[in-house]
DNA sequence: GTTGAGGTTGACCTCGGGGCAGGGTGGAGG
DNA sequence: CCTCCACCCTGCCCCGAGGTCAACCTCAAC
């Protein structure tokens, strides 16, 4: 007799792969045909209607563990059923355009990982002739400060912009920068470190608001972490930053623990 | 020393899983940190500079394979690349907004499967009287039928209703479902099926339009199934059918082949 | 007889991790 | 000291919806 077609023609039909249809019995989804006296397996009218039916509920975005459940409720609960597949898939949707979003505000220009307040903060330091070192320092300083203290990190975006303000300090981290240059023992870096920590006292809005205080003060690990980034690249530069903290704690300022 | 936070810090200040960081290290898109005595592992700053950059770019849709070429490329081509992403993360939107629509006019009502047309002749059996199972067989002919011949389904479906509106072949169609209560070989069924073939006779129309038998002759496979359907468990009527399709045949009627 | 198309099973791959097993480590409390 | 609890280590299997490769078998045509 030879009844009924084979799965290449079967899958033809429906307008699916023969390893789709396979999947299918797999999942217990479309009940195995009969097969011939060779194995093969031969479909009659019965099974391609199932074929069809799981084929449209997936087509349609159905999961295929749950289209079994779908076939199996009648009416009330078909409706229902679909209803709450549909309500997924647009948490997906979501999801996917809020992803695409934040991607095309990423590839506006280079200015990546970065919101542009952050941005122009650091192209103003180039516009005043600092270290492109040193911006690409500040830059990775501010990336981590925004994922690790983001209550923090308006704050330490002002402090940064009111430094810019001020010429001699502008000048003091030009130095700095530059001691990286110097001999560790150099007593230059000594003499820094004071200035610093005058140009510090002398305008204590340089060390940020009440606000952003406190949130270092509540994030000491990510403080010591952001703060001493780069240390191993830049060993003036972290002794440094230690006598100038030094300095600023004798003074009572209430940084952060070491 | 200690120097470093653990794994599981490190993670929360990213807003990942330890888990996650694990597998971004296994895909070679963050640093391995340096071990403690414990063999624990100890993230410093640059490994969270890394594992923040990695989880916005993750964040923003771009798969993890491509984001170590992303962050290797320098400005020119990371636009491009990120441009690149949003426009397979828009493809895949706009898959899934099509899929959803699907379900919203397959979730309409319990009329799933069958486009609203074919639910109104549907019903209009229904309302003729004729028995519930021979409606749930005419759907399933439907639907395979949309599925397998698609060509041929809008003659199939006006083939229906050409029937419907003739009272004397609602009449046979009833008997015809009635005669599954027969014996195989009560002899009335060969009078239903002369009379089943006059009436195609008198009203060709009934078979279907030229469109329409085109497309069944070009599809004889499709035609034998869903001619068949059902057959198993509908002995009689299958037999009926057989019957009336050989004296259309030797009225020259050119059926396709079974 | 041979060739090419199409059938069979099975095992392994995708992507972004989740979950579990089995075991080690460190600090706090009884 | 012992125990509890939280945290860390590695390694394995799991998800969805099939794709791909391998090795072999069968059918129809030349």
């Amino acid at each position: 007799m030879s009844n009924g077609v084979t799965i290449g023609r079967a899958a033809a039909f429906v307008g699916v792969t023969v390893k789709t249809v396979r999947h299918y019995h797999r999942l217990g989804l479309v009940a195995e045909p009969e097969r011939d006296s060779s194995g093969y397996r031969r479909y009659g009218s019965a099974e391609l209607l199932q074929l069809v039916q799981v084929r449209t509920l997936a087509a349609a975005g159905v999961p295929l563990a749950g289209i079994g459940a779908v076939l199996d409720a009648e009416a009330a609960q078909f409706g229902a059923a679909l209803a709450d597949v549909g309500r997924q898939l647009t948490e997906r949707i979501d999801e996917l355009v809020a992803r695409r979003d934040t991607l095309q505000r990423l590839a506006d220009g280079d200015r990546a990982l970065l919101p542009d307040r952050a941005c122009a903060v650091l192209d103003r330091m180039r516009d005043l002739g600092l270290d492109p070192g040193y911006v690409a320092a500040q830059r990775e300083a501010l990336v981590l400060a925004r994922a690790l203290v983001p209550a923090g990190f308006d704050g330490f975006l002002g402090q940064l912009e009111r430094g810019l303000h001020d010429r001699e300090f502008v000048e003091l981290t030009r130095r700095a920068w530059e001691a990286e240059s110097w001999q560790p023992d150099d007593p230059r870096i000594e003499e820094l470190a004071a200035a610093l920590a005058d140009r510090y006292l002398a305008d204590p809005a340089l060390l940020g608001d009440h606000a952003s205080l406190r949130a270092w003060a509540n994030a000491p690990a990510q403080y010591r972490l952001i703060n001493n980034h780069r240390e191993d690249r830049a060993p003036v530069a972290a002794r440094l930053t230690a006598l100038t903290e030094a300095r600023l704690r004798a003074a009572g300022v209430p940084l952060p623990q070491r």
